[in-house]
RNA sequence: GCGCCCGUAGCUCAGUGGACAGAGCGGCGGACUUCUAAUCCGCGGGUCGGAGGUUCGAAUCCUCCCGGGCGCACCA
């Protein structure tokens, strides 16, 4: 059983009242350490008086361990108040399941593989790819740590016409001629023609060095070239139609918006489609309970064609999970700069983490929710960086690595109280037991941004708790070194979710 | 035309059914012989795009409208 002091006492509420109960922090302290709506929702279906339902669910309430009282307040509303030992165990339930704390909570681990990023090998990442990456890696770190396991893959469009353009655009650049006219151009092409031999393993060592940098580990990639290979055999499985002398998959009657063109007509050479087809089959069959697509938002028409490609093949297309995210606008001196590939003025993720680091980077890229078009002023980031929110926590971690390195080596781990807590001490453990829900809400949201947002909290709640009281030589020094332990670990965690470093010094 | 997403403080954004709507940045004013001042405290700042509706209760759910982004290939 995963540490979570505050379901557990939701848990016992709940059975004292005979209703599920949710537990929130109030946003005044007039209101208690956490409240409940439960008698407002209550009252609907039990016929009372909101008041009434409230007034009972509060003395049970009071009977509970850890509660010193339990008031009615507004229309409705339970408030708790805890006693010190309620916050003193939470601390120690924190601190003994360390490693683990903020997961757990599945009730049956899957096997996931997110695939991400899974840019077309003709040319550098720019930051576009930075966010699906770091949207998508951000998903993956959330779904290991409740439980599941997963792999990343990355997809190599290695196939059709754009590679061919790629290679053309690279040759033409050997022989000192103008790219062709669909081509690709840029200071990255003539480095390619620079080097010898074909230029796409060039540029998929160039792609995996950038994600490496990125902080992002592949467990494996595939090629749709590969992919292909498959397709006389599956092909056939699917619901199809010749039209025009092209192979159509009837996809329209099994939820896509529209039919989609597998083979060309002419020299029926495979469509993309009919790749995805192959990739799909493989992703399942390799025994995956769930493969997550990452998308940028211009792919959303496709969302509805692999969930048909499923129910053609006869997989449950709940299995199927596509997430999309909005676009990138960067803005560079006041100047915005359009992310599309065929001009020379974007920005590739290399340029934005030597601008602004790579804890900024993967910091900024998960900061907004998925459905949040992100708008970024490079030159803002950059200059501004020791006021960046990630500095900001980073600099708690710091702080705190400080404390423990000259914490005695001898001091104890008994957490026994000297004195009643502090307002900024009991703030600061109740804001670590919060960890839990934030990684479930991100995880049942597909949504990461939560958890930075968090992060600078507990930050907030840590800076506020040093700046009043002291640690070291304090009466209070065993709690507090605890505090400090557990706060530690709780950023290190929000941190490495997100993928940013969590430095001991600063 | 159709589809997806967004519209919250000067700026960038959290907040998807609950108690007077939050943070960072920017502005103004304070706090360092103390474990890191990359910190802390205070002040100012909002018709939650608009209009209806559902609800005891709506930034949050529904409908319509306005504004913006992105799609709607035998490119990937």
């Amino acid at each position: 059983m995963p540490a979570d002091p505050v379901s557990k006492l939701a848990a016992a509420l709940a059975s004292a009242a005979g209703a599920d109960v949710e537990l929130e922090r109030p946003g005044e302290a007039e209101h208690g350490d956490y409240a409940t709506n439960v008698a407002l929702r209550l009252a609907g279906t039990r016929r009372q008086a909101p008041r009434e339902v409230a007034a009972e669910i509060a003395e049970a309430a009071a009977g509970l361990e850890g509660v010193e009282r339990a008031e009615v307040a507004g229309p409705g509303f339970v408030n708790l108040f805890l006693r010190d030992e309620w916050l003193s165990a939470a601390l120690a339930e924190i601190l003994a399941d360390e490693d683990a704390f903020g997961g757990g909570g599945v009730g049956e681990p899957e096997r996931v593989q997110v695939e991400m990023v899974s840019a077309n090998p003709t040319g550098p990442l720019h930051v576009a790819h930075g966010r699906n990456g770091a949207y998508g890696d951000a998903i993956a770190r959330l779904f290991a740590l409740a439980g599941h396991v997963v792999e990343r893959e990355y997809y190599y469009n290695d196939a059709g016409g754009q590679m061919d353009r790629f290679r053309a655009s690279v040759e033409a650049a050997r022989r000192g001629e103008e790219p062709p006219e669909d081509g690709y151009r840029g200071a990255y092409i003539e480095d390619l023609a620079a080097l010898k031999g074909d230029p796409v393993p060039l540029m998929l060592k160039e792609i995996e060095t950038s994600l490496e940098r990125f902080r992002i580990h592949f467990d494996s990639f595939r090629r749709q070239s590969e992919l292909e290979l498959l397709l006389p055999e599956l092909l056939p499985r699917l619901d199809t139609y010749e039209k025009d002398g092209a192979l159509w998959a009837r996809s329209s009657a099994h939820g896509d918006d529209e039919d989609r063109v597998l083979l060309r007509s002419g020299d029926r050479s495979p469509t993309y489609r009919a790749a995805d087809v192959a990739y799909l089959v493989d992703k399942l069959d390799r025994g995956f309970d769930r493969a997550i697509y990452v998308l940028g938002a211009d792919h959303h028409g496709t969302r509805n064609w692999y969930a048909a490609v499923a129910r053609m093949l006869g997989y449950d297309p709940e299995r199927v999970e596509v997430l999309l995210y909005q676009m990138v606008n960067l803005t560079k001196g006041g100047e915005q700069t359009r992310l599309s590939r065929r001009r020379g003025d974007i920005v590739f993720l290399d340029d934005f983490m030597d601008e602004i680091g790579v804890d900024a980077a993967r910091w900024y890229l998960v900061n907004r929710g998925p459905d949040q078009t992100i708008d970024l002023d490079v030159d803002l980031a950059s200059e501004r960086s020791q006021k960046n929110p990630v500095y900001y926590v980073q600099y708690a971690h710091a702080r705190i690595a400080g404390i423990l390195r000259n914490a005695p080596d001898n001091a104890s781990n008994k957490l026994l109280l000297a004195g009643p807590l502090a307002p900024e001490e009991r703030e600061l453990v109740k804001r670590l037991a919060e960890l839990p829900s934030v990684v479930a809400d991100a995880v049942e949201k597909r949504g990461p941004q939560g958890v930075p947002a968090y992060a600078i909290r507990v930050a907030d709640d840590f800076h506020r708790f040093y700046h009043e009281h002291r640690v070291l030589e304090s009466e209070q020094q065993e709690f507090r070194l605890g505090l400090c332990r557990a706060t530690r670990t709780v950023i290190a965690r929000c941190l490495g979710l997100v993928g940013v470093d969590a430095p001991d010094r600063m």
